[in-house]
DNA sequence: TTCGTTATCAACAATATGTTTATAAATAAG
DNA sequence: CTTATTTATAAACATATTGTTGATAACGAA
C-alpha cells in the first residue's frame, strides 16, 4: 500500500463526503478508494469512518487523522513543488571549478552573460589547476583543459585548445628562428609543469630535455608567467593560444614551427551525471557549449 | 512505490552516510534501498545524492529534500503514535444514547464506576426513547430495550428485561384480581405507547383493545408515569421490572397473572462495528456486559 | 413495496516488489 | 602496482500487490 495515496484517498473521501465522488476526484474507482481507506484503517488499527451506504461520519480518531493528514499532504506537495521549481527554474548556487589562467582571461564575460540569462543562479567560481574531485568537493561543474582520460564522469567538449610554440621577435632576432625541430636544441624552453602533448610527437624529445638539462631554464605551473617571460625575451614557450593569442595578435610574440603544432587539446566541462541533472547545471552546460565555438576568438591572430 | 518508505530510505541513507548501513538500519537489502532512492529521484525528477561507490554527497536539492522529508516523516510517526495511544488508552468522549426510564433509575451507578476505571473517558449521555441513528447522530453506543430486529449494527445483549402486569393492592381489592387473561377485559389498561410483546401471545388481544376501545384509559410514552399511575390505583400496567420492581418489592404493586408473563425482552448495547472499535467503546461494552447479569437486582422481589 | 445509489466483496490480470546473482568502480592492503 | 574488499548499481526472476471488473448487500427515496 502506498500510504500517501491512501491518505490522499481518505482526505478526499472526507472532503467530498462520499467514496464515489472522491473516486471521481482522484480519477480512480470507488472500489479502490474503499480498499485504500480500509487498508489505512487496518494499518492504523483504528476505524476512521463510520459508513453506511448512504452517509459517512468521521469517528473521533478519523477527525484527528484527517486534520493532520491534510497537513502532511500539503507539506509533501509543497516540498515536491518546490523541488520542481528548483528543477525547472534553474536556481541555486552553481559551484564551478576552473583552471586559473583560462578563467582569468576568458570566463568573466561568459559568466556575466550567463547570469543575465539565469538571474536566479548564483555562481561560486573556484580557480584551481589541480584536478579537483568534483563529487567530493561538491562542485557542480569543473572546466578542464587537456586530453581527458575516461572516467565515470561526463565530459563535454566545449572548444579546441591549440598549443603553439612562440617567442618574442627580439629573442628570435638574437637567437635565430628555428625552422626544424632539431634546431630547438640550443634554445631556452619556458616549461609548463604539467605539459603533456603525448608520446611520439616530434617536439616531445626537446620538451622533456628542456626540463632536465638546459641551464638557466624556467619552469612554472602558470602559463601567464611563462608567456610574460617569453614576451620579455626569456625563451620559447609552448602555450595554449587562449593565453598567448593576444600577444601574438599584438606582435609581441611570434609563432614558431607552426607546421609542428601538437594535436589540439580541448576545453571540457566535466560533471557527474547525465540524467537528473539540476537545471542550473544543465543550463550552464548548454550555455557554455557553443559560446566559444570551434574557432574561438583567441585563435584569431 | 511507497513514497513514505522511499523517503524513509533516503533519509536513512543521508543519516547513515551509506546505502549499506541504511539498509541494515531499515532491515532490508542495500539493493532495495538503492532502488528506492533512485525511484524517488525519478519521481521527483531531481538527483538527490551524488554517489561514488565510496562516498555520498547530497546535492542542493537533496539537502532541501532531506530537511523537509525528515519533518514529514516525524509528523507521520507522531500522528500514528497519537492514534495508537488513543486506541490503547481509552480516552476521548463516549457518546451514549439510552432509554429515559432505564437510564434515570439504573445508569448512574454504572457510569460512575466506569469512569473510575477509565478516568480519561468523558461521557455524554443522551436520554431518548426514540430509536436514534447512532451513526448519523454520532453516538458511540446506544442502549436499547426490546426485541431487536437484525440490522447492520452490532447488538450485544446485556441483561433480560422482564415485563410484568401489575396493579396496586387497593385497585385489585376494588376491581378484583384477574386469574385468567379473559378476565382482563373489564380492567383499565395503563398503556405504554411503544409496547409490543409480539403476535400470538394470550395478552396481545387485550393490550390492543385496551388502546383502542376502553374509555378513560391512559396512554403514555413514559413507563414511570404509568407505574406511578398504577401505584395510585389507576389500573393495570404492563411494565418492565426495572421500573416496577422497586414498587413491587415495597408492596405498592402486585404482580398479576405471572404465569402469562410475556417472553422477556432484553437490554442491548448497540454499536456500529465489530472491528477496529475505539477502545473507549470496547471498554464500555466489556464493562457493561455482566454488570447487571442474567438476574438483575431489579428482578429481586 | 421497488428502484436507484452507494459501499464493499471476490476474482483476476497486470504490474510492482523484493530477492538473488552478477558487474563495475573506488579505496585499502600487501 | 597489483590484489582484495567494500560499495553501489544493474539484470533477472519468483512472488505479492495493485487496480479493474462484475457481483452483492444495504440504505433511502418515490
Amino acid at each position: 500500500m502506498d500510504r500517501i495515496e491512501a491518505m490522499r484517498a481518505f482526505v478526499a473521501v472526507v472532503n467530498e463526503g462520499s467514496f464515489t465522488r472522491a473516486a471521481d476526484r482522484l480519477e480512480t474507482s470507488p472500489q479502490l478508494v474503499s480498499k485504500y481507506v480500509s487498508q489505512l484503517e487496518t494499518h492504523l488499527g483504528v476505524r476512521l469512518l463510520n459508513r453506511t451506504t448512504r452517509r459517512l461520519n468521521l469517528t473521533e480518531a478519523g477527525t484527528q487523522y484527517h486534520q493532520r493528514a491534510r497537513q502532511v499532504l500539503t507539506d509533501i506537495d509543497d516540498m515536491e513543488h518546490q523541488l520542481g521549481d528548483l528543477q525547472t527554474q534553474a536556481q541555486g548556487l552553481l559551484r564551478i571549478s576552473a583552471p586559473v589562467s583560462f578563467a582569468i582571461r576568458h570566463l568573466a564575460p561568459l559568466l556575466s552573460e550567463f547570469q543575465k540569462a539565469h538571474p536566479a543562479v548564483g555562481i561560486d567560481l573556484q580557480l584551481n589547476d589541480r584536478k579537483v574531485d568534483i563529487v567530493e568537493e561538491g562542485f557542480d561543474i569543473a572546466l578542464r583543459i587537456g586530453h581527458l582520460k575516461s572516467s565515470s564522469l561526463i565530459a563535454k567538449r566545449l572548444a579546441p585548445v591549440r598549443l603553439v610554440l612562440c617567442a618574442s621577435p627580439d629573442y628570435l632576432k638574437q637567437h635565430g628562428t628555428p625552422r626544424r625541430p632539431e634546431e630547438l636544441g640550443h634554445h631556452r624552453y619556458l616549461q609548463y609543469s604539467y605539459m603533456d602533448i603525448g608520446p611520439g610527437h616530434p617536439l616531445q624529445k626537446w620538451l622533456q630535455a628542456g626540463g632536465q638539462e638546459s641551464e638557466g631554464s624556467m619552469v612554472s605551473n602558470n602559463g601567464d608567467v611563462l608567456v610574460e617571460a617569453a614576451i620579455a625575451g626569456a625563451g620559447i614557450a609552448l602555450q595554449p593560444t587562449f593565453i598567448a593569442g593576444n600577444a601574438i595578435r599584438e606582435g609581441k610574440l611570434k609563432v614558431i614551427l607552426p607546421e609542428y603544432e601538437p594535436q589540439p587539446m580541448a576545453l571540457y566541462a566535466v560533471y557527474a551525471h547525465r540524467q537528473l541533472l539540476a537545471s542550473k547545471v544543465r543550463g550552464f552546460i548548454d550555455f557554455v557549449d557553443g559560446f566559444f565555438g570551434e574557432a574561438p576568438y583567441w585563435d584569431q591572430f
